[in-house]
DNA sequence: TGGCCATGCTAACCCGATTTAGCACCCCGC
DNA sequence: GCGGGGTGCTAAATCGGGTTAGCATGGCCA
């Protein structure tokens, strides 16, 4: 074990240079610094011989970067969903040579500080703030030195130089509502949310903004939801129990907003327990595309949160931040929005009758 | 931005002693290395005052370390289960001071080859090669200068100082049999691989290892399986087609072992479509231990895999490894195998009549 | 008065790269 | 034969810590 590494100064004398001409000619500079061709050649070879690989950890000291980002999220263990954000995240950071520190807060604050303090210290060029949770934070301190990112919430105080990526839930809120308008529906309850725009669950953005959305069409078109459901969580127990208070009031036959896809799940659940099926008698739309709505039977059509995406561009920012920092102006605090594509599977039909 | 960092060198001039002293002080080897207390009182003071952390880059050049290890896996995106194993690797690290490299090969060699090399260029102190697909690989070549462990996964050719760690499979297979018999049912149908050892998903070590243990209870019972499905892959579409076979040939009444929750999903589905009931009709066992077992009405019975004790145990070893260097030998090849907990729900009951 | 020891600290080198400043050599022209 | 300029390379400083070897000072004892 533990054979020593190659370094730059065994490749000089394996050379017969000094580490600086073997450095000049390793960057590319040779040339410029009129090292001579043969010269240039036999450190490449040597390199290539020895298997030389610049120490990243040198580099760093020497140039104050890391060719890391952190990524400080505050669970990456809730759903498939968080694996893709950080695949995004991944695949734009190693496709730029950098790579990714990953962090788990739990929603502490306490903790946040600390990993965010323990990336710092491994000099990261880049710091991404996820949230699965809570869509609403506070910033911790120490990111006035390195560029950051938030992504999938909002900051309360929203920072100078700290763009936000988030998923266009307004935008998804509209068009769930016309796509079920312009089936024909005009009986539209909502499970997760509402009927008032007040009735939200506290602390998440995308509540407020789906039902905001879905409001606002409907009022277009003249219309208040049928009926509206406040859930303590957005799990398949509720949307179950929502469901069947929508069916013995004799909701079948119109439309269900499910403010999720496991609120959906508890929605299905509800309507084939009562002889029913969709989307002959009840037709669901739905938010977040969890595999889960693939399997379902009519698969349900539902607004997928673009994850991959997310984190992609999360990283595509720090990047932007970083070839900007020499001269140009830092990121300026631009909140992005990237569309919900919607997932269109069995779950939407007619009204019945 | 870009307020330069306090340095040890600022810490001592403001102290007005050596960065030596300084150095010593913080490191906890002032008494030793006999520091005066009132220079160590003003040392720790300034550093307090000042907000001074030590740069970690530059104690891994020194020191060849990075506080840091790899975790490299085939993919992370799969499902929470993968989230879950990063999780207990995570914490396990942090609570030691280590922070986690993460990257995704997709299963490509080159890929792994490459994210591993970028990993050593940062001096990371260990790597974990995890997999959540693919059951038995070839290990990269660089591995035989730092730690490394293989998680969820057997290699090919066993390597003399890599340990393995991995679910108990045989074990979870042989608990599944043992407890339908117990429960009184001799009609056993398997979805997902049997009914003859050999048929089994191809690459799968879970499928092979849960089906001889399951064969092994029964035949210690002196029964073979009442039928065997082998599906294209463990998904809800086969787990559905599977069940409604069973049911057609007069499997109602019967049990079900599903190798997986997915599986089960489906079964779920052609038993309710089928105007049968879990477990009055059929019980099902299964494997994995997905949210979506949790879910299912009534809750899936199942064989949870421990995702976050697999991410913690290879953590753990790699500790061990780093602490064993200097003295002991290297770590052996052991292939540790953490059992897979029970999650008793709903889903078995008595067989019918 | 000189030797010995304890006390309290620091100079200087090291890790592995990048980068700045500059040196030695040769050729050419006057 | 001496200055000027181009060519080809290198010494040395630097990043921010850890570590080794050793240097002043003062007191005590013979």
């Amino acid at each position: 074990m533990a054979r020593k590494r190659v370094t730059l100064a065994d490749v000089a004398l394996a050379s017969g240079v000094s580490s600086t001409t073997a450095s000049l000619v390793l960057s590319g500079r040779g040339a410029e610094l009129r090292i001579s061709e043969a010269a240039q050649q036999r450190v490449r070879e040597v390199s290539e011989a020895l298997g030389y690989r610049p120490n990243i950890v040198s580099i760093g000291l020497r140039k104050g970067s890391s060719l890391a980002f952190g990524f400080v999220s505050d669970t990456i263990a809730t759903s498939q969903l968080a694996g893709d954000m950080i695949k995004g995240a991944l695949e734009a950071a190693h496709a730029h040579g950098f790579m990714l520190f990953i962090g788990e807060t739990e929603g502490d604050a306490k903790v946040e500080r600390r990993l965010v303090n323990a990336m710092l210290d491994r000099q990261v060029d880049g710091i991404i703030l996820a949230s699965m949770f809570t869509q609403t934070r506070r910033l911790p301190s120490g990111l006035d030195h390195v560029p950051a990112v938030v992504l999938n919430a909002l900051p309360l105080e929203p920072h100078l130089h700290i763009p936000v990526v988030v998923p266009d839930e307004l935008e998804a809120g509209k068009a769930a509502a016309r796509l079920l308008l312009e089936a024909g529906h005009r009986s539209i309850h909502l499970v997760g949310a509402g009927p008032g725009p007040a009735d939200t669950p506290p602390a998440t953005v995308a509540g407020r903004e789906r039902l905001a959305g879905i409001l606002e069409v409907l009022a277009e078109a003249g219309l208040t939801p049928a009926s509206g459901h406040l859930c303590p969580d957005w799990l398949p127990a509720y949307g179950w129990e929502a469901t069947r208070a929508i069916i013995e009031s004799g909701g079948a036959g119109g439309a269900i907003i499910t403010f999720n896809d496991r609120l959906a799940f508890g929605a299905y659940q509800a309507i084939h327990e009562a002889g029913l099926s969709v989307p002959a008698d009840m037709s669901i739309i739905s938010f977040d595309d969890y595999p889960l709505a693939d399997w379902l039977r009519p698969g349900l059509t539902t607004f997928a949160i673009p994850h991959y995406d997310l984190g992609r561009r999360s990283v595509e920012l720090l990047l932007e931040a970083i070839a900007a920092r020499d001269d140009g102006p830092a990121n300026p605090a631009i909140v992005h929005r990237l569309p919900m594509p919607l997932r269109t599977r069995g779950s939407v039909g007619p009204p019945r009758g």
